[in-house]
DNA sequence: ATTTTAAACAGAATAATTTTCTGTAAAAAT
DNA sequence: ATTTTTACAGAAAATTATTCTGTTTAAAAT
């Protein structure tokens, strides 16, 4: 499962753009399709590419509000994380979650049409979960950067 | 620019897996393909369609650590500001930097091996900028949701 | 109200791409 | 030294994207 150089342009390459194709992306490396084709499949196969998928544009959709929340559970235990977890897999607007070290048990990222859909998904939706504690919303002012590229 | 019920499905879909083919997406929404290429094209042309990617398995690449940087500036300056941008840019770790409201200035997310290469980002890299005041740092310990999927 | 125009779609033809097949050369294993 | 495996090239086949032609429908224009 170790990478190769060649593994690892062919990566490079297809995380800027999945659309490339074999032949865009043999010419680059100077290769046939055999090996590209080759290798992207065993590179699926392996899991090294988990998929591909299209990005859109969230102000463009609508989505202008973008936060983090800081939540503090109820309790430190197995079973109000697990709860918390479930709860949030169903919230479409909650891209993000991570359980992390510090003063407040996750951090969430939140994308969202604007403040009133945030005051309603936050009033309505995630103080009410009964695992949770306490909330520090940080809003998101501008952004800088947001890539789902991965340094190789 | 209005999006009517057939360019979500197309977009619902396309979110998911950017490898459907047309034929696969006509199936789904009982469309022949003409409509369907039309409409991938203008959604493309219109950019709401942003970009075709690929997404990799960070741990099978080795990034094992993910965190959260709360930064402060020195000044809260336009150019204090556009310095640090700038620099945050050409740094292929932090994959999401945003300037925010609250105790702090910029939220970044940060992926990365290990804490030893952690320690090297935050000694050599961020700290050292002079833009740079204060970092707090808030470690993910585990991940529970990350999507790059936008509720329509 | 009737004609005109434009928009949305179906189906077929063409072009491009992916996938499979065949074969070769070099490296690794026995 | 022989066999096996791996990595690759090139060609053929299958699939997909793109273009073209034509129909229907609804809106727009006269």
């Amino acid at each position: 499962m170790a990478l190769d150089e060649i593994d690892k342009k062919i990566l490079r390459l297809l995380q800027q753009d999945a659309h490339y194709t074999l032949k865009d992306i043999a010419n680059k490396i100077n290769l046939s399709l055999t090996p590209v084709h080759d290798r992207v499949k065993r590179l699926e196969k392996d899991g090294i590419i988990e998929k591909y998928v299209t990005l859109l544009d969230k102000k463009k959709l609508g989505n202008n509000l973008t936060v983090y929340c800081q939540v503090t559970l109820t309790k430190q235990t197995y079973d109000t994380s697990e709860g918390f977890n479930q709860a949030i897999l169903e919230m479409p607007e909650v891209v993000e979650c991570n359980y992390v070290s510090g003063n407040f048990d996750y951090m969430l990222k939140i994308i969202i049409p604007d403040m009133e859909s945030y005051h309603h998904f936050h009033q309505k939706k995630l103080s009410v979960l009964p695992e949770v504690s306490l909330i520090n919303t940080v809003f998101v002012i501008s952004e800088v950067k947001s890539t789902t590229v991965l340094p190789i």
